[in-house]
RNA sequence: CGGGGCGUAGCGCAGUCUGGUAGCGCGUCUGCCUUGGGCGCAGAAGGUCGUCGGUUCAAAUCCGGCCGCCCCGACCA
């Protein structure tokens, strides 16, 4: 993408209505606009961390043998009237009425929804386990929204559902999703840590939350050192396997957000063992067994013919949210540090003097060749100072900067500036690519 | 929902107390100059001062209603 030709706004100063660096940098970096209280419209550099964001999500899903489905964002009310949810939710649903008067609603959750197709869909023990997913806009009334997407009312959510015969069926559907989110968020180079959580207004009695850490966290959390330092991506996963003994290995260790924690528990881990921290919920996940498909009769024909009210449990992770938790954990005075996993572009070329024909010359070429390799790029080729560019390329926080200019250039050398460590190598321009690809 | 604050140009703000021609910085546009970290000079565009009503010869400014947004708390992916 050539970045004169992109709508890429970006915001020298701080907007005074964003308050956490998260909020202000996705303004400033014209990831987001504003168009009502906790309800924003993304912008085409804010919607492409957002894909990639669904798109690392949606590859964990579908290993850990989720299958995707999508459903609606209207609802009927008689849906919810069937599982006694209508009038519990309170003024969090928004509820409209469409012109036949019928009430509808925006879905805050999917429960009965999926419950409905899963029971219309699955008749026998033999078709189970099963676990849908869909990614999916979900709009919560918020009494207080606030931080930009950290806490919308309307936020891009991964929801879903297993259905399994008994209680040892849905333990093993929850704990191929307990793992399956901590490789999830380790993808996206976020230390998430599992904690037991409150199973609240859901109900049930197995919950955990995926708390990332970051100064700015709006919670409390406590957990021990060791936690901090496992690492889910060197392990190999067996998922048709017993995933136990890898859930265990993860909460046998003490970890606990505020309203949960246990101050003596805590103070038996030895001290320099002790983390106490703040963290932000980017994802939370569900056993809880027959509240929803009692009361609406998802049941199966068992092996002997009798009918079986399936376990199920949930699973959310807030795809929304984690741009801001990303950027709350990986951020520094100058901007955003995007992780090269969910970054918008791998790499930026600085074009320090585009009217210099010797210096677009080797900019375009290396923009070729970059797209020939497959990675995405993004070409600073506007006619602007240096030091604008430098600093706009800082604010979006591009991985890579490549950065060509004449004295380089004559030199014979191309910098590559690495914008998490600040670390700058001159390449001969025939290694950058190969340096990068 | 309780408490607090704010709405003036794209962004950040002054002006409001004490009513009298709507301002500053940044950004934007034009030209020149400059070109390795938000450079310089000259010129220009851009605002029914959130909205409705009231007071007044006169309202951004005083009074009232409404709307919107932010922050703290309780609640929440």
């Amino acid at each position: 993408m050539r970045m004169s030709q992109y709508f890429l706004p970006t915001l020298k100063e701080n907007p005074s209505e964003a308050q956490i660096v998260s909020h202000r940098l996705m303004l400033r970096a014209g990831l987001i606009r504003q168009t009502s209280a906790g309800i924003y419209a993304w912008l085409p550099l804010g919607l492409r961390v957002l894909r990639n964001i669904e798109r690392i999500v949606r590859e964990e899903q579908d290993a850990a043998g989720a299958q995707e489905v999508l459903m609606p964002t209207i609802q009927s009310a008689d849906l919810w009237r069937e599982s006694g949810r209508y009038d519990a939710y309170g003024p969090e649903m928004l509820r409209i009425k469409d012109r036949g008067d019928r009430e509808m609603l925006y879905g805050p959750t999917n429960e009965e929804m999926i419950t409905v197709l899963f029971r219309d869909g699955v008749k026998s023990y033999r078709d189970l386990p099963k676990n849908l997913y869909h990614i999916q806009w979900k709009f919560r009334d918020e009494v207080r929204p606030r931080f930009g997407v950290m806490r919308g009312r309307e936020f891009l959510m991964k929801d879903n559902y297993s259905f399994d015969l008994d209680k040892a069926g849905a333990i093993r559907s929850y704990n191929r999703m307990f793992v399956a989110y901590l490789r999830t968020f380790a993808r996206m180079g976020l230390k998430a840590i599992p904690m037991r959580a409150d199973t609240g207004p859901i109900g049930g009695d197995l919950s955990h939350e995926f708390i990332v850490l970051a100064d700015t966290g709006e919670s409390a959390v406590f957990c021990h050192k060791g936690l901090v330092d496992k690492d889910i991506l060197a392990r190999t996963i067996a998922y048709g396997g017993d995933l136990q003994p890898l859930v265990n290995e993860w909460t046998s260790l003490y970890a606990a957000t505020d309203e949960m924690h246990d101050k003596a528990a805590f103070e038996q881990i030895p001290e320099g063992e002790r983390l106490a921290a703040r963290g932000i919920e980017v994802g939370h996940i569900f056993y809880f067994g027959t509240k929803y498909s009692k009361p609406m009769n998802a049941v199966v024909a068992g092996p002997k013919g009798e009918q079986v009210t399936v376990e199920m449990g949930s699973y959310g992770i807030g795809v929304s949210r984690l741009v801001g938790g990303i950027i709350e954990a990986s951020h520094d005075e100058a901007g955003i540090v995007w992780p090269e996993s969910v970054a918008p572009f791998k790499v930026a070329i600085v074009n320090l003097k585009p009217d210099d024909g010797a210096v677009a010359g080797a900019c375009t070429k290396l923009y070729d060749a970059f797209k020939a390799k497959g990675v995405e790029v993004l070409h600073d080729d506007r006619d602007i100072r240096p030091g604008g560019k430098f600093a706009d390329m800082d604010l979006i926080g591009i991985p890579w900067q490549v950065i060509v200019g004449p004295k380089g250039l004559a030199a014979g050398k191309i910098e590559v500036k690495n914008r998490k460590t600040g670390n700058r190598e001159e390449l001969p321009a025939d290694q950058v690519v190969s340096r990068l690809a």
